[in-house]
DNA sequence: ATTATTTTTGTAATGATTTAAATTTTAAAG
DNA sequence: CTTTAAAATTTAAATCATTACAAAAATAAT
């Protein structure tokens, strides 16, 4: 993925460009371990000497609003976000504390659904014990 | 269901009873609407002169990690707290704001979780229409 | 160039939740 | 029924992620 294809996609999500939304953007397309604002700020922070934690914050927010990212609510302290805006589920290990994404038949949660509600959004967290952990005997 | 109920209740999780404790699975229990530590601290003060926002806290906490209530954190903002425990969804309208139960096949996730994972606590989120707001043209 | 608009930045504020220490309540033991 | 120990509650202060705000900088438009 080159710079100027993070640029292309922002713009098809209504997103104006910036070194900063793209870094943003860049970084969240190449660690999909659903990081922190107070993550992506501390990575990125080096390269962009003046970098804010605002613009972290509202870079996320707007990606979020145009739909070139989503909201992670899975821990109750923070935030996490996630480039992948498909319908997916997120499995955070209680040993580890990885967080993955795990795919979700299409229909799966949908069919549950109250006659006539509308879903829009879709998040479906599970906690456990990861595979790896497993193995491990935990 | 009376204070005596909900005494065994508690006393069957491992919780000794107290009257705050009580109180706060009274209301839980009578109030499913998904309320947050300061709706029952508002709702509880008072009747209960002393009462603290801590205990309040303290007390959800606890029955969370005793599995006498469920903490959902389907809004960003604040947690919110649910007696029911058993596997369900929850729905959050975005016009009325309303949070409701649905329920959900029992292999709904499971089955989609990755090979030799345990999962040991679901939560689904869905954000969207509710049929009441539906109807009225939302 | 000049002006208007958008974006970024720094700092201060917000607000839900937690911590820590003191006090009160409950349970246990003599 | 006292005394003592343990558990629960309270109060006030601290934490910390996120947001609000206003100024500065960058970008686009005229």
């Amino acid at each position: 993925m080159t710079t100027k294809e993070y640029t292309k996609i922002l713009r098809e999500h209504g997103i104006r460009p910036s070194v900063q939304r793209i870094a943003v953007y860049d970084y969240l397309w190449k660690h999909r371990t659903h990081p922190t604002a107070e993550e992506i700020f501390t990575a990125l922070a080096p390269s962009i000497a003046t970098l804010s934690r605002t613009t972290i914050y509202n870079t996320l927010r707007l990606f979020t609003e145009k739909g070139a990212a989503q909201m992670i609510t899975i821990e109750e302290k923070e935030m996490r976000f996630d480039v992948l805006t498909e319908i997916h589920g997120h499995f955070k290990c209680s040993h580890c504390g990885s967080i993955r994404d795990f795919t979700l038949g299409g229909d799966s949660i949908q069919k549950y659904l109250p006659e006539n509600a509308r879903g829009e959004a879709f998040q479906v967290y599970v906690h456990g014990t990861c595979a790896d952990c497993a193995a491990k005997g935990k």
